[in-house]
DNA sequence: GCTATCCGTTTCCTTTAAGAAAGTAACTAT
DNA sequence: ATAGTTACTTTCTTAAAGGAAACGGATAGC
């Protein structure tokens, strides 16, 4: 058994943050998610050609797929320009907002992680 | 062309970023890692059947796959105890404390998020 | 008419992730 | 001797994700 002091604690709240967290993973999991909402942020409204670009190795098949996915979930709206030809237009709803604490955290740890990486190849190498 | 005024801006700074992200991502993902970081972020150390009925529906295959591959990356730590018949222990590391951040951050969203549908439910059931 | 651009879609294929079920090894209890 | 516990591993199968390449409709320019 675990620790039934801590289990026992706040167990309806752990369960709730465990939904809420599963919640989340669904709607971002995917390769290429993140990757899409952090250029967005970045440069603000964008092209599908843009997003092509900007998300170095993405098909088109699959950007698409995946912002349909995010627009369903109400995190990226769509927007077709009267431009010719048609172009089309992607930015972030105020709730897709909401994500940006994510992101930055995600790159935060990945920074650190990098420099612990470093630290332990540089200990490594030294005989 | 995407805003070349916020691209130009740091354009070193967000490839670094990017690359941050995408570390991050290689490390978290798959279905399950979340999870089980966070039932060792709730109840401390915990042992292979614990983790089996904390994190609900995962198979002990792939329960033994997500440790090993946290332990590879230095985020738990798998302790073998003096036992009988022998337990085995895991728990975080001090690095993998630094994720907290990150889950925190997604189940924030995730709440949101739900309650978000939620009234949109509510306002599509408004008649 | 031919070519090009933009935003996709379609088809096909490979890889990866995940689940179900059974087995193993070491030990204990009955 | 048999059954149970813990911590896996192995095998098999299925489902999902992802990539490569080609195609399509709309429009424009030459």
């Amino acid at each position: 058994m675990f620790p039934p002091e801590k289990c026992e604690q706040a167990p309806e709240q752990h369960k709730e943050r465990i939904l809420a967290l599963k919640d989340s993973l669904e709607l971002l999991s995917g390769k290429w998610k993140f990757c899409i909402l952090l250029n967005l942020y970045n440069y603000g409204t964008l092209r599908f050609k843009d997003l092509q670009q900007t998300s170095v190795g993405i098909t088109p098949k699959v950007l698409s797929k995946e912002l349909q996915e995010l627009e369903e979930n109400q995190l990226v709206t769509r927007t077709v320009n009267a431009t010719k030809p048609v172009t089309v237009s992607y930015a972030l709803t105020p709730h897709a907002i909401e994500i940006q604490p994510v992101i930055n955290a995600l790159i935060e740890f990945g920074l650190k992680h990098r420099t612990k990486i470093k630290n332990n190849w540089s200990q490594l190498a030294n005989q």
